[in-house]
DNA sequence: CGAGTGTGTCCCAGTGAACGGAACAATCTT
DNA sequence: AAGATTGTTCCGTTCACTGGGACACACTCG
């Protein structure tokens, strides 16, 4: 039964990274017995490991997350790029894919003189509010903005956009420009600055943005930057597609 | 069926990232059907992804894999001393953990000058016929080591330790020292140095080791390197057990 | 063109395995 | 020492999974 596993699994979060038997078969709203009995198969598997009488998530997992076809591939194509950036501009560099409503980090290069930011390799931002997920909504099929917004836009940031007509139109002119600018919409004191890598078949794949505090980073003047670097990898993948095996 | 799951999971790998489901049945050796439909519920939750007819592990994976709680923990206390490592010696310093008989890497920084190593996070290799395996089992239990002679020692490298006895009295002297050396064991024109992270329990959590290309590498001298810094790693898991809250 | 091979999906009957309530032992709390 | 945790095991019921086969579609080759 997938489901039950995916359930399971997915119990971990950052914030809860080890629990036991009992815990998880309160979140995932099942039966003990039935935890404990799949939890000792998954641990026989590598997808768990205990810790005392705690569960946390295996080697194994880690090993297949490494695998994954389209970070490798994304990480492939950019790290370059992404490091180039980070020298440039001295800011933290991010690349995320659109999954749902959602962004996912795929990729991270944290400033090596300002303070770290709280994101993570791996995790996620809702898409609305954040520089690499409006640059990704923007040039994503309209079913998506759809999806995005009828979930619900709320106040992540003291400036996010929660107003679905706005959201649009600031999407429209992300289309039009190529550039996708963030002031405080995604955090306190954050801004950022970001750009979509569009694949061979005219999809975006991905996005890339230079983000830092305020206070320190003029988005002016790194958005040409991003832009810039990120044509360059369009270009790339106009050009010669393999560059994704796996899009 | 978890093993059903894993065995479907577990068919992905490093040269083939990406298969039909008629290939992945033919692989764990089951239906189509059954690989149809469990392929189905995975990709639900994300877990597989489409490219067309192939499959390719999901983001869920990923998103997963980078929050299991022991790499995590491992890299957030090395990281630094593994900088530091690389600047002094301008090698590749990998880290890895004992899973079986065979070594997992966690993290790699590879050197800014020489080519790259073929190795990969993520990636296993024999734990007999590498520097950060002898590492680790030289302080593993016992059994550990009966295990992993029992599996059998074939020629990995040129000088790859094929006897079971030579690779005690191996493990041996590197429990003496704190040190292990590796040249062209684990492949043509390697060599490395490594040593144990040694847990507040006493029990080895994971090894360190610099490695490069025999021509450009002297072990002779970068040996130290990698045991004080590991050393200055241990003192502190045992004056700190928190720094590795999930062991 | 049509036979031949490949792909992935769907259907369905039979059965075997997963479910979960309950009883259990072992720890911690109170 | 009673009470409330924890995780594991047992076991009868039942339900969901299995996999053979039929199907539609795509591609290749004579």
């Amino acid at each position: 039964m997938v489901s039950r596993v995916a359930a399971i699994l997915s119990a971990f979060t950052s914030e809860t990274p080890a629990m036991g038997v009992s815990e998880l078969a309160r979140r995932c709203g099942l039966a003990k017995s039935t935890v404990s009995r799949i939890v000792a198969e998954l641990i026989e598997h590598g997808f768990l490991e205990r810790k005392g009488n705690d569960l946390i998530l295996g080697l194994r997992v880690f090993e297949l997350g490494e695998l994954a076809a389209r970070p490798r591939d994304l990480r492939r194509l950019a790290v370059a790029v992404m490091a180039d950036l980070r020298q440039a501009t001295g800011q933290t560099v991010h690349m995320a894919v659109l999954e749902d409503a959602e962004v996912v980090y795929i990729a991270i290069m944290h400033s090596r003189t300002s303070p770290r930011m709280p994101s993570r390799v791996g995790g996620r931002m809702p898409a609305f509010a954040t520089g690499v997920g409006k640059a990704l909504l923007a040039f994503a099929p309209m079913s998506a903005v759809d999806r995005v917004i009828e979930k619900g836009l709320w106040k992540v940031g003291p400036r996010t956009i929660t107003d679905g007509d706005v959201l649009r139109d600031e999407l429209l002119r992300i289309r039009a420009s190529g550039l996708a600018i963030e002031r405080e919409e995604s955090g306190e004191g954050i801004s950022c600055a970001a750009a979509p890598i569009i694949g061979a078949d005219g999809t975006v794949v991905a996005a890339i943005s230079i983000s830092g505090f305020s206070d320190y980073l003029d988005v002016s003047q790194v958005g040409p930057a991003v832009q810039t670097a990120v044509l360059g990898l369009n270009r790339l993948l106009k050009t010669r597609p393999a560059a994704l095996p796996h899009l």
